[in-house]
RNA sequence: UGGGCCGUCGCCAAGUGGUAAGGCUCUGGGUUUUGAUCUCAGCAUGCGUAGGUUCGAAUCCUACCGGCCCAGCCA
């Protein structure tokens, strides 16, 4: 049931004990996403945690929508939400759920509470209900409309669900304990007016669930048996086994808690992305900058590459911030594997072949992956013209550089070795050109004279290549936090986290490129395609990630 | 200063009384027509601190210190 290569983690541990015991017999999780926004590498985590369980105990995980609060929720955010499940390569049990589906369900409930003493319907306003709370530190004290009878109970929360009463006039409580320690456990808010239009319901309601009240009970509905959510809501877990307890649910979930995935160099919270989008640093939710999901789609990452980023960060009650290297380890490691290879050049710097005839043209053929067969081999046509990246030639160069120099040898990648003679300048003293030599017969083989390219760099055909786009991200912020301790995080902002090259210069072969996976464009990166900018005649590469580099560029 | 939770290498993270796994990062070597990949090696006499129990403690006890969460009719 489980490898012994890797150990458990604490929820595992309970799982693989509650089917032991017979507390379970079948693993049920479940994902809850509330649709008021869009998911994030947070969110991923909580994805692939459980639908990841239900995959390895083959039990089953629900979508399931929290969808509560009709004033911050919509439709848009359902859909996208499924997407994001589905790319990252999930699939839920059946149907997806609404909490909404349930409402009759926890009305009727709701009434059973009433009757039983267990509710009252509070007229506290909600600056009021604040006060009689209490603090952290002092008891709250009891409202004075607590101790109602359960018929006027009953008979004024049928007003409210008749829409008889404004927004916050009154609310529907649970009798628990005022002086409680626990805040949650001080006569919570089960039921509150809003007069909106629900996404689901449209207008059947004017009253809504709390969190508190709905959400054990959609569990308890739908059997999870293991429902698991994030540390913040572990005081509200007394309040979740009370409603199980004293409510006639058809089955008996828990839950437990788990800290949420924070990566450095990055913000999560919605109210800030937001910020980011609105403000146009980022060019919408999607941008290839955004720890969204989509953000992370349309860069190039991978749902494998995520999954495995998700899995190497652990399980653990502890809170901490993984270092983003973890996740581009991730993603190199996927990329590596799997991305085609390719050139291009992003520089452009001509060099002249003199002593290569102007009309001859011969074709090299490349692998299309270094390590593996199963890629199709490229044809890189070749002539007296090509394109080297502007870093990749120097007029004098200490031993450490391996690449290009005056005088001296290199390797062009895939192709014939050459031997620097001139740099030509315009008037500013730019090089514009350099002017080379093949040496003879070097195509797959070592030169007959002994002397070797310290060096291979990648070029393309001067006459006949592929124009392109190509947009560098980095980082997003400079800072590791940028929102710690009260800082502004728009001020750390990295004013270099995009960089576009125009004039880019790709091989032939990739004239049509691949729109499922991103190709390394060999001693640069990875680059993909942009799904949304990227057009036939124009084609717009974006850089997910570049390749290790453990020289001083 | 009410309650709850958490502190093991720079970052994640195993470990649950028997003498500190692993991954990332970093450093050094080898292979290489990608300064990539791959590969080899190094990287905590110490587990928030201080005491105590024990033959023996990261693991048990006590007291401190530090961090996070809770006073939405948000989730």
């Amino acid at each position: 049931m489980s490898d012994n290569k890797k150990p458990l983690n604490f929820i595992e541990k309970i799982i693989e004990d509650d089917l032991a015991s017979g507390r379970i017999s079948r693993l049920k999780t479940r994902f809850p996403p509330e649709p008021n926004g869009y998911l994030h590498i947070g969110h991923a985590k909580s994805i692939c945690l459980n639908f990841g369980l239900a995959k390895k105990y083959k039990g089953s995980c629900n979508l399931r929508f929290d969808d509560t609060n009709p004033e911050k929720e919509d439709e848009e955010f359902v859909e996208s939400i499924k997407q994001d499940v589905q790319w990252l390569g999930f699939q839920w049990e059946g149907d997806i759920h609404f909490t909404s589906d349930y409402f009759d369900q926890l009305y009727e409930w709701a009434i059973g509470l009433i009757k039983e003493g267990k509710a009252y319907v509070c007229d506290l306003s909600p600056d009021e209900a604040r006060e009689y709370r209490g603090s952290l530190t002092e008891p709250g004290k009891n409202s004075p409309y607590r101790n109602r009878s359960v018929e006027e109970n009953l008979e004024l929360f049928e007003k409210m669900r008749a829409g008889e009463f404004d927004e916050g006039a009154c609310s529907l409580r649970v009798k628990i304990d005022m002086a409680h320690p626990n805040m949650q456990m001080r006569d919570p808010i089960i039921y509150r007016i809003k007069k909106a239009m629900h996404h689901q319901t449209g207008d059947k309601w004017c009253i809504y669930p709390s969190y508190d009240y709905a959400h054990g009970q959609g569990d308890a509905i739908e059997g999870i048996t293991h429902s698991i959510c994030t540390l913040e809501f572990e005081e509200h877990r007394p309040l979740y086994d009370w409603f199980i307890q004293n409510l006639p649910v058809p089955s008996e979930p828990h839950q437990y808690e788990f800290s949420r995935l924070n990566v450095n160099y990055t913000v999560t919270s919605k109210r800030k992305l937001k910020q980011l989008v609105d403000e146009g640093v980022v060019s919408g939710w999607d941008d290839p900058r955004m720890p969204t999901i989509s953000g992370m789609r349309h860069r190039g990452y991978t749902p494998k590459s995520i999954r495995d980023f998700v899995e190497s960060t652990g399980v653990t009650r502890t809170d901490g911030v993984v270092d983003v290297s973890q996740l581009e380890f991730s993603v190199r490691e996927d990329l590596n594997e799997n991305a085609p290879r390719a050139m291009c050049v992003l520089n452009p710097l001509k060099v002249v072949l003199t002593n290569y005839p102007e009309d001859k043209r011969e074709t090299m053929t490349a692998p299309g992956h270094p390590n593996r067969d199963d890629f199709a081999e490229r044809l890189l046509p070749f002539s007296r013209e090509i394109y080297i990246d502007r870093d990749d030639f120097r007029e004098e160069a200490n031993k450490k550089y391996k690449r290009l120099v005056l005088g001296k040898r290199v390797r062009l990648r895939n192709a014939y070795i050459i031997e620097a003679d001139e740099a030509i300048k315009d008037d500013s003293g730019e090089i514009i050109e350099v002017r080379a030599r093949v040496i003879e017969n070097t195509v797959g083989k070592n030169p007959e004279d002994g002397i070797k390219a310290k060096g291979v760099i990648h070029w393309v055909c001067a006459t006949n290549h592929v124009n392109c786009e190509v947009r560098l991200y980095d980082r997003l912020f400079t800072e590791e936090f940028p929102d710690a301790g009260g800082k502004d995080f728009m001020n750390s902002v990295n004013p270099e986290s995009l960089k576009v090259l125009t004039n880019c210069k790709l091989e032939m072969s990739l004239s049509k490129p691949n729109t499922d996976i991103p190709y390394q464009f060999e001693r640069e990166g990875y680059f993909f395609v942009d799904l949304k900018d990227s057009r036939p005649e124009h084609l717009i590469f974006n850089r997910t990630i570049g390749l290790r580099d453990t020289w001083n560029k």
